[in-house]
DNA sequence: GCGTTCATGTAACTGGTTACATGATTTG
DNA sequence: CAAATCATGTAACCAGTTACATGAACGC
């Protein structure tokens, strides 16, 4: 059981559903490719984790829905209060920023410039998202126990650290448009 | 050549160094095993970006120092530019707060506070550094470039984040406290 | 006609982790 | 006397990506 098998899980116990429906619903918090799910999926199954069922369908591709067994529901229960294995971050931009000093100040400028445009466009997807959340429940959210709160939490907090970032940007180029202060002292 | 071997190039860039020193500049930013840095290395070796030469030391280890090479000069000038691959983030706790209505309000809470602390102590940790830079550079930083300063820059996001993680968090938590009111009016 | 959505799967490959292997010196 | 630091490397394995494979329905 890997982390993502976890996620999978989870997601199958919040209700039925195919390989495709968890593919989209993880898509906006964590990466995913299709070709793992599936290939998780066969893998919880064989272990008796979950069931799957054929779906025959007419106009659109057959669907296999899976549920969760006893032994699943006891797993998951489980992992919810598992130490978590450390998170793993890899971005380019962090090496960049780490190596800004091989670049000069224009340069290096441009570079957070084009970070900032970029963030931009985060904010903006989030937002979206934030809307089409608040459409499907038709701008009401009372309970906590449904996938859409979680979507919600987590669309603020991706949100919020993206506004963080910008700033962080801003501070940067701010830095290095000043010449021979001292840094360390400068106000973030 | 992938996202950690400019990396490696651009930290050998910046001058002459061993595997060992690559990893330890590395790690604070981006979690590296020796097992891949040493593999890389003698690959970008094979390919001309970097030569070696062995140091003979006594009372340690010897050690391989490596330089860039005309080829790596020019490959890490070009890698500025390019746009950078998307980032890739797999954190166990987002699946956990995703999921976080398949518990109850109490143990959802629980699971937020123990994120809070392990939010404390990556604030801690990344103070400390803060710190040791500061000594290592005896408080005062005007030169942006050098590596003291993409270190300086970085540890400041990376604290700064953890800040905002540590109150959405505590959001999450008063979210959870009220019943039954309209979570997307609520304030953050 | 062309791209998107729905829907599932396999095979080959790359990137990264864990474990094995060695060994002197320093610090608590 | 144990653990950490310095220092390098290989082999087996696991996780994740890319590419291959299929195909109907629907909107632009």
């Amino acid at each position: 059981m890997n982390t993502l098998s976890y996620g999978i899980l989870g997601m199958i116990q919040t209700g039925p559903c195919s390989g495709y429906d968890i593919m989209n619903n993880l898509k906006p918090f964590r990466e995913v490719k299709h070709s793992q799910i599936y290939r998780l999926l066969s893998e919880l199954e064989n272990e008796a984790y979950v069931t799957s069922k054929l779906v025959e369908q007419s106009g659109r591709p057959n669907k296999k829905i899976y549920d969760i067994t006893e032994k699943g529901k006891k797993e998951i229960e489980e992992w919810f209060f598992k130490p978590n294995t450390p998170a793993t971050l890899r971005d380019e931009f962090v090496l960049k920023a780490y190596l800004i000093g091989l670049k000069n100040s224009e340069e290096a400028k441009e570079l957070f410039r084009k970070r900032i445009e970029h963030l931009r466009n985060k904010e903006r997807i989030c937002k979206e998202r934030l809307e089409v959340l608040q459409e499907s429940c038709e701008g009401v959210l009372t309970d906590f126990q449904s996938l859409a709160f979680g979507r919600y939490i987590l669309l603020r907090q991706v949100l919020h650290q993206t506004y963080g970032d910008i700033r962080w940007c801003e501070w940067v180029i701010d830095l290095l448009e000043k010449d021979n202060i001292n840094f360390l002292n400068y106000p973030f």
